[in-house]
DNA sequence: GCTTGCTTTAGAGCGCGCTCTAAACCTTAA
DNA sequence: TTAAGGTTTAGAGCGCGCTCTAAAGCAAGC
């Protein structure tokens, strides 16, 4: 078995969010308990850096933070809780289904408009 | 032809933006040439409303509010400015379609996650 | 003429989600 | 042993996009 640990910048690199901002996520309770080092520092897992991607893929699709810190919450308290995060998760997943068919309408009003703009472009220089 | 004219509440409440909303669109240069009634009160026409519309269009397809002002502002300098917003349409076009693609990606991934939670679920009422 | 409710302006305030600072401590290489 | 560069904390600061306040003016009905 394979137990990798990471530094907090080597985790920066590998998932673009700078180590003041993985300290602000363990601070507001995104990330819990994230080991240490014998100086203190943090030593992150494949674990918790598969947890920090799927925190990134909620905040991608419009999760706010109030929102993962609640699923965080409920991760944090094991097993028991995997029907409510479940149901919060395809909750949200419903909401990415409404976020994606307003971008297709919003698309379609925009490439309306490139197509009128042509035709202007065409009908000023004939 | 239809002239109609709309106050400030009656835009609001089409659009769903609040007065303050509109002028401070207006100040920022969003909304340009808005006409004055004989006390001073804004006259919104239905090109003013259209041209907002399509303002929450760019801006609910991510669009920030100093692209919406250089597009705006091409616009206030009249036809001659028509492929430069075009060109600029385009290039937003192309994120749009980015945006969506990553958003599919990501949904993916989260009806994976439900996937997961289902077979938990099962494994722990059998 | 008074009240109610709309509108105007300039400018202050705010919530979100980071982002940065300061001062101290640790590690590694020279 | 010293210098360079990584990490720690608490807490301040910031950019975006509004959102609200205050004080005044205008409109319509009683």
């Amino acid at each position: 078995m394979t137990t990798n640990t990471y530094s907090i910048q080597q985790i920066s690199e590998m998932t673009g969010l700078s180590a003041h901002t993985l300290r602000y996520y363990e601070k507001i309770g995104l990330l819990t308990e994230i080991s240490r080092d014998l100086s203190g520092y943090r030593q992150y897992s494949d674990k918790d850096l598969s947890w920090i991607q799927f925190l990134i893929r909620l905040q991608e699709t419009g999760m706010k933070i109030s929102g993962r810190v609640r699923f965080a919450e409920l991760r944090s308290q094991g097993e028991s809780t995997i029907s409510s995060r479940r149901e919060l998760l395809e909750s949200h997943r419903d909401e990415v289904h409404a976020q994606i068919s307003k971008l297709l309408q919003n698309l379609k009003a925009i490439e309306d408009k490139i197509e009128i703009y042509k035709t202007m472009e065409l009908d000023r220089n004939p």
